[in-house]
DNA sequence: CGGGAATACTG
DNA sequence: CCAGTATTCCC
């Protein structure tokens, strides 16, 4: 194992070549020349330096240099072998300006050059005196020979001289990861005296050095190339060249620092005589062609080998190696290609869907979207380009484009394909490529659904409305079941559980209260119910010749319904079917009557639940469940959108499918999460069987609920998702290939975190493992975009290398975390019980919940959890004794004012902007327990601020255990 | 380190 | 002078 001295960290370290490095521009024994020498190449003191440098005397070799590595073991070495002078070949024979060529001739002749197949020469080059050399068909085995054992990396952020404070990382091997790390690296063959082996930067497509700056830090220095290693047979071939750093000369010294290094090479491969003008100026002129078209964003490392003879001069041992490009990072010609964002993952066989790209830096001129389908072999069967033009580039960062058609325009069903970004100058690819579904024509599908339908259907026992609905127009698209396989299945379960539901619904006191006893007055309800929505508005479209429309219809429904009350006759349901279809045809939105009665803005809970239940006794569920409006929302999606938690159930009960997803592939949960209607999400959760939710249902935008919730950073939501059913947990997105865990991590959310991992527990690994689109794992993930915090917390979680795995242990990180971080407040016993309120999951490892409750304390600092007064006023209601006053002071009247009966928990019910609720209630008990058991949904606040102006007496008894 | 703002350059 | 990039600097 050898030993190498860093000369950085001026100390030793294991793994390393043994080698030492001294700058080739150290004059030798000017003690302030050597601090002088290492200054960036264009300071003026540097260009001083090198001139004098140029007409330097050869170094005799073992003048003593004043090198702060005093306790270095090789410090004998550094200093021996301290000033080395520029001497080069490789330039040679190129060079026009070379006239004394033939010294440089005989030094190969004598050392027997073997041309090999250097590892890494770039195609194209033809060097002079490689094909002179007389090598061909000579004993390769004893000849020295240079080969690159570890290649540079491919790309590398040029820094300019200004950005050269502090570490910037250092030019690693190809083959570098995080542990262990490698550097570009030579190995000398077929020689067994010292030598030293030199690195210096080159342009790519000319034999001739670059302007930019191959730098190693040393001494709080930037020390520039060529940079000088020592071999010989006690350390080894082997130079590994550590802790390189590429400056990007600054435009305006490109000339003068091309010319400095082409000027100095020249002098030592002359053995340092003085250039002639003639020379001098010829120089120039190269210098000038080269450094107008020289490209600024590519270079490549040139190795060297020397022997270095008594009397001092230099001769080179092998012919030089150039290793692979290095491209410069930042640039938009040979940086990386990605791209950031999809505007849409989907669009349609027929193409032309406008596709906006997010994109890292790209040319507008050298850039195109690749749209390409593989077969499982991996095999090509499909490529097409988007279409857009330069200006369709947004200032680098963003593509407008069309989207190609697919090659098959008749597919029945979805296709992914691949897009990715393609820079035709030099074939570079993003990467990764992103998904992108082409969606059938709608013709193509319409012609699939009557198929289902209809068999549906008739499976489906004795159900006269079947060959009805069909006929229905076009826009009033018909609903199908998300699954033909399971369909069935599911129909029936929907069936049994429905009834339930509905039936229980029915039963009611609060139902039979509005509905049942009123049936007698029904046509007066119906009146007063319309005139209500003739002054109130219509929460969701058009003006009042709809709404007119719509009581039109209504009125005839509720009459049809009152008069059959008894016979329940056959003909009543066609009607009532027909009426449903007619008006829905009849809207712009094509919206039923159902869709509008549970979204007027003004929530008329009777008439809706006196909508429902016609349509329950006239067995509609069918229509109720097929009927969707042009945006292909059911009544479902309404009641979310609308943030109309109670309709939610009902129709459930009206066999309203969960599942059906509109037309942006949204179910109505989808919709719930994304409006963040808590109470939605709940009515879809609580005590719902599992088979009938698909939680795995995908939007337009790939996402399933959880993804949604996830991406809101809403912990209450993602909880109560996740504790109805953990699957969906290890569902990767469609956007990005993320996980919820990818997710959270993404969201920076601790909690989340620490939710997704309890609820997972039993395999763990999968989640952790999963790589999204981008190839990374959720811990890789983390160390790129999240804090320390984050990553420090996912690495606990990590199996340690060599383990196979490892579970959760959450008791341990908890402690830990909760350790590292004290900022939390106390999260009070309140917050606590409150939580524990909350639906458990299922699990036999049930341990590991109280974890995630009792984490909920430490939102202190966050955004989007609950605010605080909600559960104190829950909890404190929970008090009897409290409770039952402020429901007595509540139950009286409001002694003044327009109304002397209207008792004050109604005002202020209304204040708190519950009043669609005060139907429901008879006391004041109902509104308390309203508060108390769905608070979620109550704005405690105005609450509060209603008592304090309705019953001021009852907020004082509040008051004091609120603060 | 990477991201991005500020400034310079160019047709 | 403008728009669009390229360069440089800053955090």
């Amino acid at each position: 194992m050898n030993q190498y001295y860093d000369l950085d960290k001026g100390k030793n370290v294991l793994f390393m070549n043994d080698a030492s490095s001294t700058s080739g521009y150290s004059s030798g024994n000017s003690p302030t020349s050597t601090t002088q020498s290492l200054s960036p190449a264009h300071s003026p003191e540097t260009m001083a330096l090198q001139t004098d440098f140029a007409n330097l005397n050869l170094p005799t070799g073992n003048s003593p240099q004043p090198l702060p590595l005093q306790n270095s073991p090789y410090q004998h070495q550094l200093l021996n072998n301290g000033g080395l002078g520029q001497l080069d070949a490789s330039n040679l024979i190129n060079s026009a300006a070379v006239a004394n060529a033939t010294s440089f001739g005989n030094m190969y002749m004598d050392h027997q050059y073997y041309v090999s197949a250097p590892a890494a020469v770039p195609p194209g080059q033809h060097f002079g005196y490689h094909q002179n050399s007389p090598a061909a068909g000579g004993d390769n085995k004893h000849v020295p020979q240079l080969r690159i054992v570890e290649q540079p990396v491919e790309k590398f952020r040029f820094r300019y001289k200004s950005e050269m404070h502090g570490t910037h990382g250092s030019l690693n091997g190809a083959n570098s990861k995080r542990t262990p790390k490698t550097f570009p690296e030579v190995t000398l063959y077929n020689y067994d005296g010292p030598a030293v082996i030199r690195c210096s930067l080159f342009q790519t497509n000319l034999d001739s050095p670059h302007s930019h700056q191959l730098v190693v830090r040393k001494d709080e220095r930037d020390v520039c190339d060529p940079h000088d290693l020592h071999v010989s047979k006690d350390r080894g071939y082997v130079a590994q060249f550590i802790n390189m750093g590429i400056i990007h000369t600054a435009k305006k010294y490109i000339f003068e620092e091309l010319f400095k290094k082409k000027q100095d090479r020249l002098v030592f491969q002359m053995n340092r005589r003085e250039l002639s003008t003639k020379q001098v100026q010829e120089l120039h002129q190269e210098t000038e062609r080269e450094a107008k078209d020289m490209n600024l964003n590519q270079v490549r490392l040139c190795f060297e080998a020397f022997k270095i003879e008594d009397n001092g001069t230099w001769v080179q041992l092998a012919p030089p190696v150039y290793s692979n490009a290095i491209n410069n990072r930042k640039s938009a010609q040979t940086g990386d290609l990605r791209i950031v964002r999809l505007s849409k993952p989907t669009g349609g066989v027929m193409g032309n869907d406008e596709l906006i790209l997010l994109v890292e830096k790209v040319s507008k001129k050298n850039i195109k979207v690749r749209f390409f389908e593989e077969d499982e072999d991996g095999e090509i069967v499909w490529e097409s380009y988007a279409k857009f033009r330069e200006s369709d580039v947004h200032h680098q960062y963003a593509i407008v484009c069309q989207t190609p058609a697919y090659k098959d325009k008749d597919v029945d069903r979805e296709v992914v394909v691949s897009i990715e970004l393609l820079r035709p100058s030099d074939d570079e690819r993003s990467f990764p490529p992103l998904p992108f579904r082409y969606k059938p024509r709608d013709a193509i599908v319409s012609r699939k659904r009557r198929r289902t339908c209809s068999s549906a259907n008739s499976s489906s026992s004795g159900n006269v409305s079947s060959n009805n609905s069909l006929d229905l127009p076009k826009t009033l698209v018909l609903a199908q079941p998300p699954n033909g396989a399971t369909s069935h299945h599911d129909q029936t379960i929907s069936q049994e559980f429905g009834r339930y539901h509905l039936d229980d619904l029915l039963n009611s006191d609060h139902f039979r209260k509005i509905i049942e006893h009123n049936s007698a007055e029904l046509e007066k309800i119906c009146d007063l119910d319309m005139g209500e929505l003739q002054a109130d508005g219509h929460g969701r479209s058009e003006g009042p010749s709809s709404r007119n429309l719509t009581i039109k219809y209504l009125s005839a429904i509720f009459k049809i319904f009152d008069q059959d009350r008894r016979t329940r006759c056959e003909t009543s349901r066609r009607q009532v079917e027909e009426l449903f279809t007619n008006h829905a045809l009849q809207n712009d939105n094509n919206d039923t009557l159902l869709h509008e009665v549970i979204s007027y803005k003004k929530d008329n809970l009777k008439l809706a639940f006196k909508t429902i239940q016609v349509m329950n006794y006239f067995k509609l569920s069918e229509l109720a469940n097929s009927a969707l409006n042009a945006d292909g929302d059911s009544a479902l999606h309404v009641a979310c959108q609308q943030d109309r938690p109670h309709y939610i159930r009902p129709l459930m009960g009206l066999e309203c499918s969960p599942n059906q997803q509109n037309h942006a592939g949204n179910t109505p949960l989808h919709l719930a999460v994304k409006e963040e209607r808590m109470n939605c999400v709940e009515s879809f959760l609580n005590g719902m069987p599992t088979l009938r939710l698909d939680l795995s249902l995908k939007n337009d935008d790939g996402l399933t609920p959880l993804h949604m919730a996830i991406r809101q950073n809403r912990y209450d939501v993602a909880k109560k998702l996740i504790s109805h059913d953990r699957s969906s947990i290890s569902v990767a997105n469609t956007m990005d290939g993320n996980n919820a865990l990818h997710m959270a991590v993404l969201e920076q959310s601790v909690e989340l975190l620490v939710l997704i991992l309890d609820a997972q527990n039993q395999n763990l690994t999968d989640i952790l493992h999963a790589r999204n689109a981008a190839g990374y794992t959720p811990l890789e993930l983390a160390r790129h975009k999240a804090n320390e915090r984050v990553v420090q917390l996912l690495e606990k979680v990590y199996p340690e290398k060599g383990e196979l795995a490892m579970t959760w242990i959450p008791r341990k990180v908890k402690e830990e975390i909760d350790s590292s971080s004290d900022e939390s407040s106390d999260a009070g016993q309140l917050e606590i019980k409150s939580e524990e309120m909350d639906i458990k999951m299922e699990d036999e490892d049930s341990v590991e919940l109280d974890l995630s409750s009792g984490r909920r304390g430490r939102d202190s600092d966050g955004t989007q959890m609950n605010p605080e007064p909600r559960h104190k006023l829950q909890l404190l209601l929970k008090n009897k004794s409290l409770y039952d006053q402020l429901s007595s002071l509540l139950n009286e009247p409001v002694g003044h004012g327009p109304d002397p009966k209207l008792a004050k928990w109604k005002r202020v019910a209304r204040q708190s902007n519950l009043e669609q609720f005060i139907c429901l209630w008879l006391t004041a008990d109902g509104l308390l327990d309203h508060i108390m058991e769905d608070g979620a949904s109550v704005d405690i606040g105005a609450f509060i601020r209603a008592l304090q102006t309705i019953e001021p007496q009852a907020y004082a008894l509040l008051d004091r255990d609120l603060h």
